[in-house]
DNA sequence: CGCTCCTAACC
DNA sequence: AGGTTAGGAGCGA
């Protein structure tokens, strides 16, 4: 190396961990291995050796290498043997690309180097030195503080993410010392992160200005008496020591022995044949077009390289230490890959398939002492499966009664907690103490200050099955949750088939444990003879509990492994884990709602369905139950002899809106009042005498959402169902005037318009749909136009109305016979529409044809953002449920993206709020919309946000070709502001 | 009491 | 015609 050479160091390691947390898609090459990290790395390392070509930028390489940490014991490790030691194992779907990695930097045709002992920042701080002391130039690409020690004359560090260049100026402005004094600064901050000790209550700012004062470390604490503060002063004096430990970690060492001495860094041209091999087996297509087209290669003469990552010799590693499972400890340390994905999924299923389950072994723990020692087994683990028991089903309402835990399998207990007397209210009046009667209990606040510290621990991983419900009842008791799996969206996420049982712990445990669990029912009864959990015996409820802590740990075990090797963790972590807080908060905050407003209604429905009633009765000639479809028949069809249409699938006559509208079409007095009456039966039984029975005290109604109960990724509302409240009709709509603010806020509803339409414009590419969205055209009226030739200017709403039908039948997977249904005409007709419309937009048709071919291949179609929706009967003999299938597995994708879409936006809602310094509360979904609850003053500026938030939600992951318009309104109730 | 059927509310 | 939840009727155990 000679003088005004210049040597790019890049700082391997690092790259990889920011290409992984900052590129979002987990991707993955066809045969299951993921590649998401090697693609970031790669995309990271091709723009830097572009840049470093640009000849106009001024820094052009003589030297290259990319450096990696080889082993994680170093020498650090003999001063301090607690150096790094709360480093958490890297997430298991990056460690098989560890070895991708390397392979990407040598394809790169660039050096790749490690050295066993040594911290990649040894290496670095190494040739940093011998390069300057050789009169050449150093950029080391890496924004970690660590290295800034070495910035200098010739020597600046690099952030290639943030496109910033550090020197001794910039070093000084982030840390308030030059380079030189970074060590000393270091030693008296410490690092959490590597667990470097530090002095005790100093920070940064208090460091840089310590050492502006003192000039440098020994300085410093020679003099410390000097210092004012009494508690600085002191800290400085015990802990003086330690900062000279800190000192020797953080200082890099110059003299790492090379295996590859400086000058054999020299880079050259790339080749590259060899690296658009690599890109092509690694299926990076964009990346691979962009470097052939730069190298001016052709990608299609390269023939795909074969890569193959060393296997493990060893078995399967299933020590719980190795939490996932996926990485095995080598002899020096260092984190290899032990098995495949597939490996370890096969492993945990045999795991699984072989398990006994011993309810006579899990424990009662009664007391703090107990407690405490069972949860430090977790602290060993680092994993605490756990389940709270309530004397409730919602975790609004429920009372603690108790809380299981397992740490290992077989190896569960119940901490009773609030557990009475099974014998009811007698014993109160006997002397007898409870104590005496069921035996000791933690007293709950106990409890509770043992127990928060372990579920709050960031090093313990805690499992559940639905999380939401427990981490809600957790809540309401103060403790934070995190960090967390949760069982049932691991299912969800890997399948949500309808066909499937469902997602709950006894289904899920029969179906891959094949254990059948103590029911509920079994436990605690139901019906009339019901008990709460609470005044069941603790005995029994302790085989109850701790077996489902039991079945939860064992459900995560064998599942969890399957996200990474069926290539959907990503949906587990960006779309399901993230939303678990959020709806908690939501279902907690709960929607104000007017008693009042709904008496009145009822008041005025029941009015009305009395005088229904009396008309019905007479027009029938008799009193019968207009409530009854089996009756009515019978009146309409049988005694009144109108001409009956439709049978439903059990004989009976159908007597739905539909029929009744076609009977009355016909001169019918009856079949309206019917109708009429059904309406308002179903608004106040449903709505206005119902709503009120879920107010709390302070008259809000906090409805649960379901994460895991629909195929497509929607979610869903029970308890109440507020995803359903009325909104079609005039007196359905008074209902929604009973959704209030409280006094100084408002309710802002916030809704995207025609996402379905615009994810279906997107995927299936169809330029007229699109450009109309760019334009902000009335859609149907579009459509309209473009298939029955009518201008757009003074159309009959009718014919709007027709294609505004078709455009949502093409989401619905259409059929002749559905539209002709829904538009009353015959279905010849209807097939006429539909071949027209596939003439207009051939695209519609393409999509659809491979989207059903997608299915019947795979049995499952994705979202935009990589969610499944599984169709396994879309293979069925039969062509009725085939049919079926296909349009539920066209409409998945577009109802799914939609799902995906608003969840992000209310993942990342909450901190957006919260960074803008706004105090909006998020209540409720509904699909495509949202409702919050927003300080008068607030209002202004928090819709511009809210609609911002929910029209970039799909960004950066997907770059929508349609804009997302999103209409908000404020008003002081909610059926004013939609 | 618990299940199925029918109907209807929403997106 | 895609995705839901809820309530009442009716029926069998």
């Amino acid at each position: 190396m000679n003088k005004g050479d210049h040597l790019f160091l890049v700082d391997g390691s690092a790259y990889i961990f920011r290409a992984y947390h900052a590129l979002p898609p987990l991707t993955r090459k066809s045969d299951g291995m993921p590649v998401g990290a090697v693609s970031g790395f790669c995309n990271m390392l091709w723009k830097l050796v572009e840049e470093s070509r640009d000849t106009s930028v001024g820094t052009i390489p003589t030297h290259f290498a990319v450096i990696f940490d080889h082993s994680s014991t170093t020498f650090r490790n003999e001063l301090y043997d607690q150096y790094k030691a709360n480093r958490t194992a890297p997430p298991e779907d990056l460690v098989p690309q560890f070895a991708l990695i390397r392979e990407a930097v040598r394809a790169f045709d660039l050096p790749c180097i490690e050295k066993q002992g040594f911290e990649a920042d040894d290496l670095i701080a190494t040739y940093t030195r011998q390069a300057v002391a050789a009169g050449g130039d150093v950029t080391i690409v890496s924004s970690d503080k660590d290295l800034m020690q070495l910035v200098g004359p010739g020597v600046i560090l690099y952030d290639q993410m943030k496109d910033k260049r550090l020197g001794p100026e910039e070093v000084k402005e982030k840390f308030g010392v030059y380079p030189e004094k970074m060590i000393d600064l270091q030693a008296l901050v410490g690092d959490t992160s590597d667990n470097v000790p530090g002095v005790p209550g100093i920070g940064p700012k208090t460091a840089a200005q310590l050492l502006d004062d003192y000039g440098d470390l020994e300085t410093l604490l020679a003099r410390a008496g000097e210092i004012k503060q009494a508690k600085r002063r002191e800290n400085l004096l015990e802990f003086a020591e330690q900062a000279r430990l800190s000192k020797r970690l953080v200082t890099l060492d110059c003299e790492t022995p090379l295996d590859t001495p400086l000058d054999d860094l020299f880079l050259h041209e790339p080749d590259g044949e060899k690296l658009i091999a690599f890109l092509k087996a690694m299926e990076f297509t964009t990346l691979t077009r962009r470097v052939a087209a730069t190298l001016e290669v052709s990608a299609s003469a390269v023939e795909t390289a074969k890569v193959e990552v060393e296997g493990p010799a060893r078995g399967p590693d299933l020590d719980p230490a190795a939490a996932n499972g996926a990485i095995a400890s080598s002899e020096d340390g260092a984190a290899r890959l032990a098995m495949t994905p597939a490996a370890l999924v096969e492993a945990r299923r045999a795991e699984a398939a072989g398990a006994s389950f011993d309810r006579s072994a899990y424990l009662t723990i009664r007391d703090e002492a107990a407690l405490s020692a069972f949860l430090a087994e977790a602290q060993e683990t680092g994993i605490l499966a756990f389940d709270t028991e309530t004397d409730s089903l919602s975790a609004m309402n429920g009372r603690l009664a108790g809380v299981s835990f397992a740490v290992a399998p077989g190896r569960a207990g119940y901490v009773p907690l609030g557990h009475v007397s099974p014998n009811g209210e007698a014993d109160l009046l006997s002397d007898k103490s409870l104590e005496d009667e069921i035996g000791p209990q933690i007293p709950l606040e106990r409890a509770m200050a043992i127990l928060k510290p372990v579920l709050e621990d960031p090093a313990i991983l805690k499992i559940g099955q639905n999380t939401k419900y427990d981490t809600l009842v957790m809540l309401r008791h103060g403790i934070v949750v995190a960090p967390f799996d949760d069982t049932m969206l691991i299912s969800y996420a890997l399948d949500a088939s309808a066909s499937l049982a469902g997602h709950g712990m006894d289904e899920l445990s029969e179906r891959f444990l094949g254990h059948k669990p103590i029911a509920f029912k079994d436990l605690c009864g139901s019906g009339r003879n019901a008990r709460a959990i609470s005044a069941c015996e603790i005995d029994k409820v302790t085989e109850y509990a701790a077996e489902d802590a039991d079945v939860t740990l064992r459900l995560w075990r064998v599942l969890k492994p399957r996200l990474v090797a069926e290539g959907l963790a990503s949906v587990y972590e960006r779309l399901e884990k993230p939303l678990v807080p959020v709806l908690a908060r939501m279902e907690e905050r709960g929607v104000m709602v007017d008693r009042q407003i709904l008496s009145r209604l009822s008041g005025r429905f029941a009015q009305k369905q009395g005088a229904l009633e009396a008309d019905i009765a007479e027009l029938a000639g008799e009193e019968f139950n207009p409530g009854s479809p089996k009756q009515l028949g019978e009146i309409l069809f049988g005694k009144l002899g109108l001409p009956g249409g439709k049978k439903t699938k059990s004989g009976q006559w159908s007597t739905d809106v539909k029929v009744l509208e076609e009977l009355a079409a016909e001169g019918h007095a009856l079949p309206s009042k019917i109708v009429e009456w059904r309406q308002l039966t179903k608004l106040k039984g449903t709505y206005t005498d119902t709503l009120p029975n879920h107010m709390d005290e302070r008259g809000r109604i906090h409805t649960s959402y379901s994460m895991a109960s629909t195929t497509t990724g929607r979610l869903s509302s029970s308890e109440p169902n507020l995803q359903n409240i009325p909104v079609r009709t005039e007196e359905g709509r008074a209902i929604r005037t009973a959704f209030v603010a409280p006094e100084g806020t408002l309710l802002v509803s916030a809704d995207y318009s025609q996402i379905e339409l615009r994810i279906l414009a997107h995927i299936a590419d169809i330029p007229q749909l699109k450009q109309a969205f760019q334009e902000g055209l009335d859609i149907h009226a579009m459509t309209a136009s473009e298939m029955f030739g009518v201008p757009v200017e003074g159309m009959p709403s009718d014919v709007r109305r027709r294609a505004k039908a078709i455009n949502f039948g093409i989401i619905y997977g259409i059929s002749a016979f559905g539209l002709a249904n829904q538009l009353a005409i015959p279905r010849e007709e209807a097939g006429l529409y539909i071949k027209r419309y596939f003439e207009r937009f051939p695209g519609i048709r393409d999509y659809m044809d491979e989207t059903k071919a997608y299915a019947k291949q795979h049995g499952y179609v994705e979202t935009l953002f990589g969610r499944r929706a599984h169709y396994p009967d879309i293979r069925s003999p039969n062509a009725a449920m085939r049919a079926f299938n296909e349009r539920a597995a066209i409409n998945a994708p577009i109802q799914g993206t939609a799902a995906d879409i608003i969840r992000r936006a209310m993942i990342r809602m909450e901190g957006a709020l919260a960074e803008a310094g706004l105090s909006a509360k998020m209540l409720l979904q509904v699909h495509d919309e949202l409702v919050f609850e927003v300080p008068e003053d607030e209002v202004e500026a928090t819709l511009p946000l809210v609609r911002r938030v929910m029209a970039e939600a799909p960004m950066p992951r997907v770059d929508l070709s349609v804009p997302l318009e999103v209409d908000a309104k404020a008003a002081n109730n909610w059926e004013a502001a939609h």
